[in-house]
DNA sequence: ATGCTGTGTATATGCTATATATACACTTAA
DNA sequence: TTAAGTGTATATATAGCATATACACAGCAT
């Protein structure tokens, strides 16, 4: 499959890439990293609602996962009304799929603050320093110090 | 093993809880909340240095799961340097203890926040709106929306 | 010393989610 | 009809989580 791949970009070798790369690696299963850029992707508005997302195969061959990896993802991704399926014609951005994507990031954030807010807390934080935390990382946004996550499977 | 833990409970009946009480639907794997748990404890102080961890055996019958969970958390425990295990005496919070479990916990802090904000941004919120996010959350920190965290072994 | 009772330690096993390869079914257009 | 694209379904391997059971060490009462 992979020998696949590589001769199909020898023809157009210099397509933009659909994803970032991926990796087991990284923080969160590989299906979620997926559905995690495809929501990037949609909410920055790069995917617009009524816009074909990449088949299984092609994101799959992109990414260096199975097919069934790209499944699970989009598997998700309809059942948040993001995206909808259709048989051999292809998967697309649904209209609410903006809203929705950029609606389920803002939860996220919110939880995330909640989170991080409760963590400072028992870490001895007070308000003050935890808005000057804020503030420190709302003007230095490169340094990703990107979070770990919890449970594991990292193979 | 149960029956004998509430058979002790009948002695004892009224013993503050260690920990609070934790779930394998709560986010997180279980041994994971018994690390946070006791980071808890020991940030805020109620386990000072020197002290004694509850014993393996004590905790798994007050957090209902097995013995060898609650190993594992304080095999992770002693590995960050904030208890020590000395085998026929007990466990106890090192010298540093309360000094390295607040530093981790102001380090996920950061790191929470740093994922929030990328997040947020993502879902095109301003920098305006992501502080109103915070200072909304910091004067309501009883909604706490619990983050759901990656990587999934939900049972 | 001896044994009891507490502590932590080690080994082997079942379960579940993740990720995979392979084969199948549907849609369109040549 | 057939070819080439799409999504779909089944069976399998792997690795982490959690467990029960049996073992080894420390302190203390006898």
């Amino acid at each position: 499959m992979y020998m696949l791949y590589i001769h199909l970009m020898a023809h157009a070798p210099h397509k933009r890439l659909i994803l970032r790369p991926i990796s087991p690696a990284a923080p969160g299963t590989l299906y979620q990293q997926i559905v995690d850029g495809v929501k990037r992707e949609i909410s920055e508005g790069r995917l617009a609602p009524g816009a074909p997302l990449p088949s299984f195969r092609a994101l799959a061959e992109e990414l260096l996962v199975s097919l069934i990896t790209v499944k699970r993802a989009y598997e998700e991704l309809e059942r948040e009304g993001i995206i909808y399926r259709k048989q051999g014609l292809g998967t697309f951005v649904s209209e609410e799929g903006t809203a929705r994507s950029r609606e389920a990031k803002r939860a996220q954030a919110a939880s995330l603050i909640a989170e991080a807010l409760r963590e400072g807390r028992e870490a001895g934080m007070t308000e003050e320093e935890l808005l000057k935390l804020v503030h420190r990382l709302l003007d230095q946004p490169a340094t990703s110090t990107k979070h770990a996550g919890r449970r594991g499977n990292p193979f």
